[in-house]
DNA sequence: TGTATTTTGTAACGATCGAAATAATATAAG
DNA sequence: CTTATATTATTTCGATCGTTACAAAATACA
């Protein structure tokens, strides 16, 4: 009757590590150091996990590295998405965009600064193998998920029928770089904050 | 009468490297590769020099990276900025920026992909002493010296008066970071020079 | 021709790398 | 209470890391 359900309980001895948070311990690793500057021993540190527990749950690091991927592209790279994709008003949901992004890649609760996929896994692409792939993915869904919101306005008579979706989507991701290459780079948030208003104008104008 | 001058002929076997090559050759590896993930091995060979002529050229593994940064920052990085700055016409000016940053990024002679400071050296920002400081200082400068040029448009008349200069410079810094990460990860060229035109007029729209 | 000077090539250093072998420990099932 | 199972912690591995010691080689100068 239970045979395909996981019972609550397991044989052996208990994991003392869940497997979501020593995952995102780790994505914060790589982050801040890159896939080559993240030792083991900082990964281990910082997820509170044994080498060999790691190896037994997320393989070698290389496997780790890719996992940590998959987890912020469907996790903390959606933050400024979610924002634009909620706020109902187009202008507002631009300008939310772009707040969001320039605060994510200042202030994230990890302490790293940037975007783990533009300011570190950029730097393995063609190196780790897989890598490119994934970053390609993930930029061009991030294009389709801008256009699609953008499309829902040109529908909703919010913007004009010519408004042309998926190049202000390009236009709205390639921006997004600018303000996380200048965030990792350490330049400050209000500064980038005080160029908002006038790229909202410019991702909507007609 | 010449002990203020460098001699031609100097005492000693002499060197069988050119420090400028070398030093190209290592901001290859490094941009390729990041700096962690390129090894001593990996420069030496590139460089064809061996271990000890490059800690006397250039001091260790660190000094070695800064200096590539300087010698990017100096060098391949102003192509596209010498695009914009020697076109007469500052339509062609942009169309000519943008279109050299993506031939460069996504064909460099050396092979890497990218922007050595946006795709490798980001990572490092806060890691590696002093990165963030060449970083900050070579965005700003870029910045500066993108408005310096819409600016001369503007005394010009080719630009109204009212043009927002500065503005738009960190609007086209920005939209090359895009450019960069995009073909870092591989997408293609031409696809993103579809979107030139477009950006162009982004960017002189008044 | 001999001496001083500089760079070369080779070899080696201790440290740390990613990864795995081993054994102790903690649970569920019989 | 014993057995089977799964995870823990410790230790260790060979390889490679960045760096340096050392001696041979190649030049200018006396």
């Amino acid at each position: 009757m239970n045979d395909t359900k996981n019972s609550t309980k397991k044989v052996g001895r208990p994991k003392k590590f869940n497997r979501d948070e020593a995952l995102t311990a780790a994505m914060s690793v790589f982050w801040k150091r890159g896939f080559d500057g993240a030792s083991m021993k900082n990964l281990t540190d910082a997820m509170g996990i044994n080498g060999p527990s790691l190896y037994a749950e997320f393989g070698d690091k290389e496997a780790l590295y890719k996992s940590a991927i998959d987890c912020y592209a469907s996790n903390d790279a959606c933050a400024p998405l979610v924002a634009f994709e909620t706020e109902p008003n187009i202008e507002d949901a631009v300008r939310a965009f772009f707040t969001a992004a320039i605060n994510y890649a200042s202030d994230h609760e990890s302490g790293a600064r940037g975007c783990f996929l533009a300011s570190s896994v950029a730097t393995t692409a063609g190196c780790v193998e897989g890598v490119d792939e994934l970053l390609c993915k993930a930029i061009l869904d991030t294009d389709h998920r801008l256009a699609f919101r953008l499309q829902s306005a040109i529908d909703k008579g919010e913007l004009p029928p010519t408004f042309p979706a998926l190049e202000r989507a390009r236009l709205m991701f390639d921006l997004r770089q600018g303000f996380v290459f200048r965030a990792r780079a350490g330049l400050s948030a209000d500064a980038m904050m005080a160029d908002i208003d006038q790229r909202v104008r410019v991702v909507l104008a007609e």
